[in-house]
RNA sequence: GCUCUGGUAGUUCAAUGGAUAGAAUAGCUCUCUCCUAAAGAGUAGAUCCGGGUUCGAUUCCCGGCCGGAGUACCA
């Protein structure tokens, strides 16, 4: 790669020069700013006390030997303290030529013995279907799967579904008692849908206990505590930790409803998973963990019988491990399922993408882990996101001011059908490839709408102004690729361009060469936000080459070229965009449609 | 209160310590006999405040102001 090259001589330049010894690797280049000449540029302050030059001389010095040294660099110029640095036309189009059809372009391949990384997410409760930060979870923990992926990871995706716990008892009761044994058939509800309203109904009648008992007299802390749903649904938990069969059947029954319903959202948003776990089976996990920490003394117990971790010496308070009446709390339950992954997949990493409101637990988590003497406990690896807040503040399911998953993916294919129409250019489609290609550019629109924005950020999402398909969106990009597509064929079936064809020698316009080093960065962006969990990287790395290619495209004749050598390269320029754009869309888990 | 986190055009997002802080959208102009105008070109518009480190700070450090999250027997 021309970039190491450049490193390297860079390097023993300024040490045969001046005598200053640099790492190779660490001589900083970037790729030159496009109101300059050249290609790359390199900084030249750092090195100005220790070479006692003006950096404007030192510039000039390093560039003339660069010169001498590679012939690859055509020539050099110096701004202020700015090296910027030519590549000649060749050697980029012959980067052009031998990859025009490389498919993987961009892309590793996992080796066959490296060891896996688990990614947890979605991690769903099963008491009210999925909304907006609900999609974030699962477009991102897929979206940075395919990245480690692309990285030549070997990526295990696993999800933990929290089926038990007090929620799910108030749906369950809320439905007992208010329900009339509708049934996701009878109603033609989705079944998670129908659970999450009893949820609702659930909170709505107990409010109105609440406000009753007050109303009594009561005072409201004490009011919340004893109002007579409340109980009910706790008598209703412990019934069913006691494996009551009439609790449970209903259990099953319900939480069956909801997983019909959450399969069919997730194959909507296109994410799945290597295994499921299911809390049902994991929350008595981790007991043994504790009991194995008080004996090592690394955990303490109060006079009441409850179990703690003092973290105080980290900086932490005293985090709860086990109640007074001996029950797991989340973080037991967590210590548990920490150990059985780790177990079962002899992993690298073991990441998991939960939203930022929990950095306090998975920063105790992983102390805990280390206090029991697990050397593995650095693997644990957090990826925080920022939350989907809305105009007027945070969402709450249980006030009604969410932004439904289903509904949203509705709205979207809906108005991706809409413009369709209004462009008009899908007639020839069967009824079906129109449904496939709304369905696609709605999610290509929603997935681009959260992805490009960096995941440890909060977001705003706007209901009113619903997702764009103009500017900086998914849409643009597979637009841009359906049209790169189109060029392709044909100038293949046509005009029967090879784009085997060898690497003619031509003069790069500015354009094309903008291009072409956008292509040539990708594998560098790819490892770059692979390291940084961050498929927004992707995300923006594929729009700059899409916008950079539109710009060429727009007043540089490709088919129409006279030229055969420059068109036949052309073409396969363009086979390498899409390409490239297709492997970076194919990360974020968006489609691109071959024409549109 | 304490801990963590963020504050960039009207709005939504970018910017490994580097050149004149990039886009998109909304506004105002142009460009379709053409390889797909869901496009392109132009115009106008921003780093919360005060110190410090540095040749150079949106970026790192300290202090303020304003937002968000967490704060122990919920998950």
């Amino acid at each position: 790669m021309i970039e190491q090259q450049l490193q390297q001589t860079i390097s023993q330049v300024l040490n045969e020069l001046y005598g200053i010894s640099v790492d190779a690797a660490s001589v900083v280049l970037q790729s030159t700013k496009k109101e300059f000449e050249g290609d790359y540029t390199l900084v030249v302050f750092p090195y100005v006390k220790q070479a006692r030059k003006s950096p404007e001389a030192l510039a000039g010095e390093i560039g003339a030997a660069v010169q001498q040294h590679l012939s690859l660099v055509t020539s050099y110029n110096v701004v202020k303290g700015f090296l910027n640095i030519a590549v000649c036309d060749s050697y980029w189009t012959s980067f052009v030529a031998d990859n025009a059809t490389n498919a993987t372009y961009g892309i590793r391949s996992a080796a066959d013995d490296a060891a896996p990384i688990v990614v947890e997410y979605s991690s769903p409760n099963t008491n009210k279907p999925l909304h907006l930060g609900h999609i974030r979870n699962n477009l991102l923990g897929w979206a940075v799967s395919e990245l480690l992926a692309a990285n030549g990871n070997k990526v295990k995706k696993v999800n933990l579904v929290n089926d038990r716990g007090i929620h799910i008892c108030k749906s369950m009761l809320a439905w007992q008692r208010y329900g009339g044994g509708e049934t996701p058939e009878s109603s033609g509800m989705k079944g998670d849908h129908l659970v999450g309203k009893y949820y609702v109904e659930f909170d709505k009648h107990y409010k109105d206990e609440v406000k009753q008992l007050v109303s009594e007299g009561m005072d409201e802390e004490t009011a919340k505590k004893e109002a007579p749903l409340m109980l009910e649904a706790q008598q209703m938990l412990k019934r069913w930790e006691e494996g009551d069969k009439e609790v449970r059947d209903l259990w099953a029954m319900m939480n069956k409803w909801v997983y019909a319903g959450f399969d069919q959202t997730y194959s909507s948003l296109g994410v799945g998973f290597d295994k499921i776990y299911y809390e049902r089976n994991t929350y008595l996990l981790g007991k043994e963990l504790v009991q194995k920490g008080l004996d090592r003394g690394v955990l303490f117990r109060k006079e009441d019988g409850s179990v703690w971790c003092d973290l105080t010496a980290d900086g932490l308070d005293q985090k709860l491990l086990l109640r007074k009446d001996g029950t797991s709390v989340y973080m037991t339950q967590d210590l548990g399922t920490a150990l059985l992954r780790h177990k079962e997949f002899d992993a690298d990493r073991l990441i998991y993408v939960v939203g930022n409101e929990q950095d306090y637990h998975f920063q105790v988590l992983k102390l805990v882990l280390g206090k029991l003497g697990f050397d593995w406990a650095n693997k644990v690896y957090h990826l925080s996101y920022g939350m989907v807040e809305l105009p007027n503040g945070k969402m709450k399911s249980r006030e009604g001011t969410v932004v439904d998953a289903d509904d949203l993916i509705a709205e979207m294919e809906q108005t991706a059908e809409a413009m369709s129409r209004e462009h008009g250019k899908n007639d020839d489609l069967s009824p079906e490839q129109q449904k496939h290609l709304y369905h696609i550019l709605a999610l290509g629109a929603l997935k681009y709408f959260i992805l490009k924005v960096d995941p440890s950020k909060n977001m705003l999402f706007n209901p009113a102004e619903s997702i764009d398909f103009n500017g900086n969106t998914g849409p643009f990009i597979q637009y841009t690729h359906a049209r790169i597509r189109s060029i392709v064929r044909k100038g293949i079936e046509d005009q029967g361009i090879s784009l085997q064809q060898a690497s003619p020698s031509v003069a790069l316009t500015a354009k094309e060469r903008e291009v072409i080093k956008s292509l040539h960065d990708m594998p560098a962006v790819i490892a770059q936000a692979g390291a940084a969990y961050s498929p927004a990287m992707v995300a923006n790395y594929a729009y700059e080459l899409a916008k950079n290619f539109n710009s060429f495209y727009q007043d540089t004749p490709i088919l129409r070229e006279e030229n055969s050598a420059i068109k036949t390269f052309r073409v396969q320029l363009c086979n390498m965009v899409s390409i490239a754009l297709k492997n970076t869309m194919h990360i974020l888990g968006i489609e691109v449609p071959e024409r549109m």
